[in-house]
Formats: structure tokens, sequence, C-alpha cells
DNA sequence: GGCCACTTGTCATAATATAACATTTCCGCT
DNA sequence: AGCGGAAATGTTATATTATGACAAGTGGCC
């Protein structure tokens, strides 16, 4: 989990997620969103959780909940596995972030407040993390699970490639 | 797995992976079918390999690498996490086995062989996971991939939900 | 103020996974 | 049959990811 030749450059326009967007902007946006979704549902967005989602956004692509601890610490909070733990739990659980389950890492939900069923797609190169909307319930898991009796609950859907940067890098 | 609908008899019959099946018929099937496959193309199907795929085999749900490095050990192989994942290692790359990235486990493939684009279905009462083919790529995340120039090299995709077994069972 | 639910920070430990290396086994070759 | 190299095995040690338990702090509410 090297952080590795990431992109970065000038101020707010970063090529990420394979796309350039105002990156100022939508962590804003965001966390704005956070903040209201939580004021509607009385939920607490303390420091540590404000803080954590800053975090996430900050990049896209998957940050371990250690390299998160290490952030949070740097910030000023606890320096103990649970302080990462914990506001990693609460942004999932309340859909402000994703947890990729092939990387054993977290994202921030590139969507928040809309209907979730979210896909990832995963570059092994440089660990960027996009995300699509998919619509629940698709083709043929959703018949296995009709013919079969299973109720699902929610479904997992991760992609690994390449991104197009990284694939233009490694071949013609 | 399930070779379509097949007379079954009382001692034999376990109802698991949300089905009734042979299942002493189906580990034979399995092991010979990874023999055979193993034979073909140069590969060398080993005892502890053997062993893996058979004690895999056993359930229709995942196992952890460390319950099935109890079961090598049980077996007299090595006692030391790199055995059992090196076997795993071995029958996931072959195309024997699943890993299933939500549980840290692994699962025998049900259909050995077949082009492989599995979805699973994973009981989180009675981790019971059922495996379904599910076509590669389509739907929204195909389409995705095709908007944002992400080269797709595989998919993994798991339900998580109740098993029958477990919906009768928490709720009428 | 006193109560309550929740959150935070910490220590401790569990569960999952890999690096590195010596030894052995197997296969193709002569 | 014997040799050489590639692969597999078993080991020690360590890295990475994750959770249990508990004391102390915070904020809303009567």
């Amino acid at each position: 989990m090297t952080s590795g030749p990431r992109p970065v450059r000038a101020q707010q326009l970063d090529p990420i997620a394979f796309e350039s967007h105002d990156h100022a902007d939508c962590i804003k946006t965001a966390v704005a969103a956070a903040e209201a979704h939580c004021t509607r549902k009385g939920l607490r967005f303390t420091p540590v959780r404000r803080a954590a989602l800053e975090i996430l956004l900050q990049e896209h692509r998957a940050l371990g909940a250690y390299e998160m601890l290490d952030r949070l610490r740097a910030a000023g909070f606890g320096s103990q596995p649970p302080v990462a733990y914990r506001a990693l739990e609460f942004l999932v659980a309340n859909g402000f972030a994703h947890k990729i389950e092939r990387l054993n890492a977290f994202v921030a939900c590139a969507n928040p407040g809309a209907s979730h069923s979210p896909a990832f797609m995963i570059c092994r190169a440089c660990e960027a993390v996009a995300e699509a909307q998919s619509p629940p319930s698709r083709g043929a898991l959703g018949a296995a699970a009709r013919a079969t009796g299973f109720q699902i609950e929610g479904t997992m859907v991760e992609a690994v490639g390449l991104c197009p940067a990284c694939a233009e890098k490694a071949g013609p």
C-alpha cells in the first residue's frame, strides 16, 4: 500500500478517479451534505468524524484504517486503532463512505444520499477507486437468489483492472 | 456441484448451500476434475493441495485460512500459516476455489472448469456460501468502465443476506 | 445539579497475512 | 541411474488488519 507516484497537480483540478474535477469544491460539498444529513437525523457529526471524512475526500483512492489513523493522530486525535475504526464505521454506516473489501480499505462515497448499490473500479496499479452506480438485484445474481430463496440484503461489486492513466503507462 | 437434479439417498443427503444434493459424490467429482485439470496442465496436485481441496469441499461454507491450517495440521501437514495460505493460493489460482473477500475466507468452486465470473450469496447467519454464475461485466458496471476507459480484468460480486433456512428461523 | 446515552481515548489482544530461507521433492536431461 | 534446476514444503519471524473492554469526558434533558 505504498502511496506511489500519484499525480498531484495544481491546486484544485486533479485528474483523479479517472476524471478531472474541482476537488476542493467536491470536498466542501460532500462535507456539507454529510453535516446536513446528520443534523436531520440527529446524528453527531463530531470533529473526529468530520476529520476522517475530509481525509478520505482528499483522495479518490482507498485508505487503510491505519493510514487513516496516522492522519488522525497527526491532526491531534487519539492514536489507537479504535479511533480510526470507529470514525470509519460511522461514515460507512451512514453512507458517507464505503469499505472496499478487496483492499481492506475505505473510500469516500462519491454520491452520498443517492440510493446506494454502488460498484467500484479499482486500479491495481495506482489504487485509485472510482464508484459507479449499479442497479440493485441485477441479472444473474437476482435470478439465482429468487430461484433458491436467498434474501439479498446488500451486494458488493468490485472490479479490479487498470485505470486509463495506468493502462497508457503499461501498454501501447 | 449440482449437475442437474439427481436422485439422492437418505444418508448422503445434506441440506447445504440452500439445496440438497449428494455430497460424497460432489466431493469425488470435484477432486477428480481438479486432478484431471492439473494433469492436463502439468500442475502438481500434491497431497497438501488435494487435502485442502477436500477439506473445502466438506463444507459449503467459507473456511478461514487458520481454520484450514488447523485441519491440515490435524491431517499431518505443516502447522504454520504459509502451509494453508499456499495451498489456498494454488486452489484459487487454478479455479478450484474462490476467496470470499467479505469474509476473508475461502470456498470450493461449485463449477470448476466453467468460464468464471462467479457471484456469491453469503448467509450472514450461518455463513453458508452459494455460488451463482454471473455474466461477465454487463450492465451498469461495464457501461461505466467503457465510459471512463477503465479496463476490467476481474470482477467480484458478493451478496450478503439470509439463506432460506435462516430466514425461516429468523421470522415467519 | 443529576441523570442518561453516547463518544472518546487507551491498553491489550485477536485475527489475518506475508517475508525470508533452509530443505526436500520432482521432473527433464544426459 | 545420476545430475541440475525449478518448484514445493516446512519453519521462524514479523507485518497488517481488526476488536474487546473499560475509564473518562461530553452534551442533552429533566
